[in-house]
DNA sequence: CCGAATCCAGTACGATACTG
DNA sequence: CAGTATCGTACTGGATTCGG
């Protein structure tokens, strides 16, 4: 199955999994984390620092989802203080592309988006 | 700013909103019915009937959300019994290719993930 | 046929405090 | 420094029922 020429099976057990692996993208913090290790790989505090927002919590939750996944390698250097290294692996840099490009949209179109919702809420 | 040359800028105002058009593309079912209406024009019950498992509810509320983003275009043809059809908007056509592009990583890349999955749980 | 309204479960996420 | 533990909230999403 090629999704680009079968959009109708949506409802197999492939496409079930393709929206299993989307579900991890779409988590709020996936993305970001993605492409600011992209540059080079980074520490833990690193990475809390330059994703403004982010709690510790959710950092190291999705952490261990993108781990989980194969999408990022984690390495601890045993010293002290911790010092715990975080890369993308062949397949998370394989990732970055995709996810790019659609940061890429996100950025250019997200004016028109928000005309297009200011629009819609002033009808309703 | 340009999101392929400032990775670091994660935490302006423009990536907050960039957050914003990635949590629509992030939810459930945006991405299906996006592909699904990437092919033609359809109607309410076409949508529901080929996208396995969604219900009536969420598809209500997915496509209005994608409305509201200006992507899809909802017509109504007043007619007994009721005809409603969805269609993309130039906006939401220009969604598809990176859209394409991040489902078929995904379709192609789901076995890796598959067994760094299984790995990964085996150890933990 | 195309929804809206209501109810409910699961969970994503955040704030805070604590540990090796 | 890099987590873990606990708690609380808000939102996602499903099931069901009702209406034009």
């Amino acid at each position: 199955m090629d999704v680009t020429n079968h959009p109708h099976d949506l409802q197999t057990t492939d496409c079930q999994k393709v929206s299993q692996v989307l579900a991890r993208i779409g988590e709020k913090w996936s993305v970001l984390i993605i492409m600011f290790l992209a540059e080079k790989p980074r520490r833990f505090s690193e990475i809390k620092r330059a994703i403004n927002g982010i709690s510790q919590r959710m950092l190291t939750l999705c952490l261990r989802g993108l781990e989980r996944d194969g999408l990022v390698k984690r390495t601890v250097f045993a010293a002290m203080p911790p010092h715990v290294q975080y890369e993308l692996t062949p397949l998370g840099i394989s990732l970055t592309t995709p996810v790019v490009a659609l940061g890429s949209w996100a950025f250019e179109h997200m004016a028109d988006i928000d005309a297009a919702r200011a629009a819609f809420d002033a009808e309703n």
